[in-house]
DNA sequence: GGTAGAACGCACTAATTTGTAAGTATCAAT
DNA sequence: ATTGATACTTACAAATTAGTGCGTTCTACC
């Protein structure tokens, strides 16, 4: 984690995306248009553990990007939605998510060279 | 590294640019418009060893973002420059890297508030 | 009493990424 | 002969990220 000041915009853009499921949980978040209690956001994202998940939804909202709301009752009950700077972000993020599908067969092939290369 | 299917366009184009050092190097070789041989490449990326500059380069120029000219002549003398495609996801990142430089201030201030929390 | 539910937290392990140090080849200059 | 230049490679270590297993709280239901 490197302090400011970023060589480009884009290096503080990735520090506040990188890690393996913050991705998804954004454009989970986008898609839905609403809130997600934490079960149906795992459900939504797929194959990850209630530990990971719930890290990094932790720093997602600690860095503002998204506003955990507790109905404060056992069992616990929490929903997730999207702050003005998470939906700010994901709309700049919007050209970048184009472009991913667009060139989704060069991606995928890229993808599958780099495993052959390692296997 | 998941294979394809991606969740989003944008999960491919995570794994094009994931790596320390990757984004830096697209900046400087969008921002220099030409070639920029291995030594002058590192001097403008700033604090990189040459193994790991020589690694994440190599890896670019496998996945097709990156051309790799050799001069062929001792000591070794090659240089490096964007492919079209590579150009072509430079621009495509380049809202992004708009947005961070207009967010610039926010963030810093999550930079600052996570090392904070570190310590 | 025991189990289930929900959303975490903690301790520790496993996997991955990044980095250090040393080495390589060949030519030119000292 | 030795040193310097350049762009890598290899072996291993250090740092960071992701994951496993267990536990917590309190209510409701069997």
């Amino acid at each position: 984690m490197p302090a400011a000041p970023y060589a480009c915009g884009i290096d503080g853009v990735v520090d506040l995306i990188g890690g393996k499921w913050k991705i998804v949980i954004l454009h989970r978040l986008t898609s839905t248009d609403g809130r997600l209690r934490f079960s149906e956001l795992r459900k939504q994202v797929g194959k990850v553990s209630e530990k990971m998940l719930s890290q990094q939804i932790k720093e997602m909202v600690a860095d503002g990007l998204v506003r955990r709301i507790d109905y404060k009752v056992v069992p616990p009950h929490v929903a997730y939605e999207l702050t003005a700077f998470g939906k700010d972000l994901c709309s700049a993020l919007y050209p970048i998510c184009d472009w991913g599908e667009r060139n989704l067969g060069e991606l995928t092939a890229i993808s599958r060279a780099r495993q052959d290369r390692q296997a």
